[in-house]
RNA sequence: GCCGGUGUAGCUCAGUUGGCUAGAGCAGCUGAUUUGUAAUCAGCAGGCCACGGGUUCAAAUCCUGUCACCGGCUCCA
């Protein structure tokens, strides 16, 4: 019979021959690559039979594809360890993710990260034994008794479409429902590891029951595994927690409240350098920057519909002279009250007004995470009241005005999501429509590409949320801009247009960093802690080698200081390895020694924390070059 | 909030099957050392063993409640 390859060739096959046959007459390298199939676009299994006519492509374990059949039999394996050590254990679904699988399981009796050690050893005997994994077709009958003990994988087949065919994987005695396609046998899961446990609802829903849920990752080659746990450990390096406990620049404290960071003088220095730069570059943008307080009455948030529609993330109103005022979880409500305090004219429009706003939220206590996630935190928040006509430029002008910012932080790499109306959300279908196109035509002018996620917006409006790349890779949400036609409604927000009649504005709310506190946390994993210089808290610090030249440390000191840098004097009785080791540990940018060779000259021995000795240089020249480093942001 | 885990000095961690005044390194303090590119030496001080109940002759250790933290689920700036 004759089969097509992806490159339009015609190959020649006995009648009856397999993808793995077809593989192998394509080469034998292809064919000990190979971990499945597509035949006429569907992924199949090596072991499928072709037909006449069929048109074949080989998926190898290299590819994206082909790494995700491997982890995915990886799952199956796994489950078939579980089932032999566990009796009695109810399989959930197991399903390759992006840098690995998992499996969700119902124990009969509790599990954690020490039985994982047990699991792996029964899995790799299953490898071992190179057993072939069983593909069945199975009538709907069928499938139903033989899944009979297994309550979740009954919910799957009852959610089956009903001309959807039913198929079941088995390795030796282990069966599961699932679609496929799998590898040839066991063997070719080459190497994995199993890395925690965890809760997980049954199906993503806290209504379901939990299910113990197994983390593993797969790879072709041990090489490409010590390298993604290399990356992993990489990853807790740079935890934002440590370092910041490490550096001293913040820390959470039990007695003062969960998720309510206290900032140190370093790290508040940290801060103060992001909102200085964050501020003049708002007032160089066209923005003003406006103030409100963090308390306002119930009314307020009445009117603003937050106490309906935000209720589950606001704190307890409190009494005061027998009126009921709430911590604010929003800053909208008070940019609005200050719009509406006078009548404004078109001609005023686009007002952009912005602050770094504080407000507290309440989270449950199980999603609170360093600083990534906080009960209370400052919004670099503003609200942009804009005429229809003015809706889309605005929208572009903050599409580039966040790129900007971000870059100026190192950040260009970018995850971008259109998300749409939500089903429980406000306003009419007109205003959606006419919101979410505005944001899609900005997104598609500035050439950003993105994802669609539908229902994923507020609930008075579509938004645009992106999520930064940092230098190993990992995404986080900081961004966000959302189009709001709801409260300028519910505040009876209104210009006087040229006609001298009354119109209503469209409202943009946006955060460019999110907060402050999330926006750290993140540069601080971003920098591993080394910050570059315009945001290093302490950029130099001044090492004499002995007493005799701290006189002259101090005066190189003074002179950098005078230069408008932050510099600090070691003057301890220490040794100068002592000192170097301290202010390394402290990830200051520049260390430099002075002895008497420098004193007489006149100069100072640099010490970069990136690059090390970097020999003598005159103060300044130095603070010239540093001075320049700062204002380039480099 | 839910599932699993953890909580010992400022930090990182020891602490056998419950059994003497709970240990170490680093940091801190005091003294000596005056030092040339990642830790000079010595001494001292520092602990309601997260918090509250209980079991026991005896609890850091066992049971239980609360709180916090960690890995996730959920949620999101």
């Amino acid at each position: 019979m004759k089969i097509s390859l992806p490159d339009n060739s015609i190959i020649e096959l006995d009648d009856g021959a397999t993808a793995m046959e077809a593989a192998a007459k394509i080469g034998s390298r292809l064919a000990k690559a190979a971990v499945a199939a597509t035949v006429n676009g569907q992924p199949v299994d090596l072991s499928h039979q072709l037909a006449e006519g069929d048109a074949i492509g080989i998926i190898t374990d290299n590819s994206p594809e082909g790494l995700e059949v491997i982890r995915h039999s990886a799952s199956h394996v796994l489950a078939s360890a579980v089932t032999q050590l566990y009796p009695g254990t109810q399989l959930g679904i197991g399903p390759a993710i992006a840098d690995g699988f998992y499996y969700d399981f119902k124990f009969p009796s509790p599990v954690s990260e020490n039985d994982l050690e047990k699991i792996e050893a029964r899995m790799k005997e299953i490898i071992k034994a190179k057993v072939p994994f069983l593909r069945h077709e199975l009538c709907r009958e069928d499938a139903a008794e033989m899944f009979g003990a297994q309550p979740f994988k009954q919910e799957l087949l009852a959610d089956l479409s009903l001309d959807e065919k039913v198929t079941a994987y088995s390795i030796e005695g282990f069966t599961d429902l699932c679609r496929g396609p799998h590898l040839l046998d066991t063997g070719r899961v080459k190497t994995f590891k199993l890395l925690s446990v965890a809760g997980a609802y049954w199906r993503g829903d806290e209504k379901n029951p939990m299910l113990t849920r197994i983390y593993g990752t797969a790879f072709t080659s041990k090489k490409a595994l010590d390298e993604h746990l290399e990356r992993l450990k990489e990853a807790e390096r740079r935890d934002h927690r440590v370092l910041g406990k490490q550096l001293d620049l913040f820390h959470i404290d039990e007695e003062v409240g969960a998720g309510l960071p206290l900032w140190h003088p370093r790290g508040a220095l940290i801060r103060k350098i992001i909102e200085d730069f964050w501020r003049d570059a708002h007032l160089a943008n066209g923005y003003e920057m406006v103030m409100i307080p963090h308390i306002a009455s119930a009314d307020l948030w009445k009117t603003s519909g937050h106490w309906d529609f935000y209720r589950e993330s606001m704190y307890s109103p409190m009494d005061i002279d027998g009126q009921e005022y709430i911590v604010k979880p929003m800053n909208c409500p008070g940019h609005i009250k200050i719009y509406n305090s006078r009548t404004r004219s078109y001609r005023e429009l686009p007002i952009r007004w912005a602050e770094l706003g504080t407000v507290y939220r309440y989270e449950r206590s199980g999603a609170l995470h360093g600083l990534l996630r906080v009960r209370g935190f400052t919004q670099d928040d503003a609200h942009l009241f804009v005429r229809p006509d003015q809706l889309q430029d605005e929208i572009i002008s903050v599409i580039r005005f966040v790129l900007y910012m971000l870059k100026t932080f190192g950040f260009d790499d970018y995850e971008v999501y259109l998300s749409t109306r939500p089903e429980k959300s406000v306003g009419s279908d007109e205003h959606w429509e006419q919101a979410t196109s505005a944001l899609k035509a900005a997104l598609e002018e500035v050439g950003l590409a993105y994802e669609l996620d539908p229902g994923e917006g507020v609930f008075y409006g579509p938004k645009i949320d992106m999520k930064i790349r940092d230098a190993i890779g990992r995404a986080w949400q900081c961004t966000t801009i959302q189009v709001d036609f709801n409260l300028p409604e519910r505040f009876d927000v209104t210009y006087v247009g040229e006609d001298n009649s009354e119109h209503r504005p469209i409202m943009i709310h946006r955060a460019l960093l999110g907060s402050l506190e999330r926006f750290i946390g993140c540069l601080i994993e971003h920098y591993a802690g080394a910050f570059p210089l315009w945001l290093a808290p302490v950029q130099a610090i001044v090492l004499p080698i002995a007493d005799r030249h701290n006189d002259y440390a101090g005066q190189v000191a003074g002179r950098l200081k005078e230069a408008g840098l932050r510099v600090d004097l070691d003057d301890r009785k220490e040794s100068v390895g002592r000192k170097i080791r301290d202010a390394e540990m402290g990830k200051v940018p520049f260390m430099l020694i002075v002895g008497d060779k420098e004193a007489d000259a006149g100069n100072v021995s640099v010490r970069s924390y990136a690059e090390g000795d970097r020999g003598s240089e005159a103060v300044d020249e130095l603070a010239a070059k540093m001075t320049r480093q700062v204002e380039e942001k480099s």
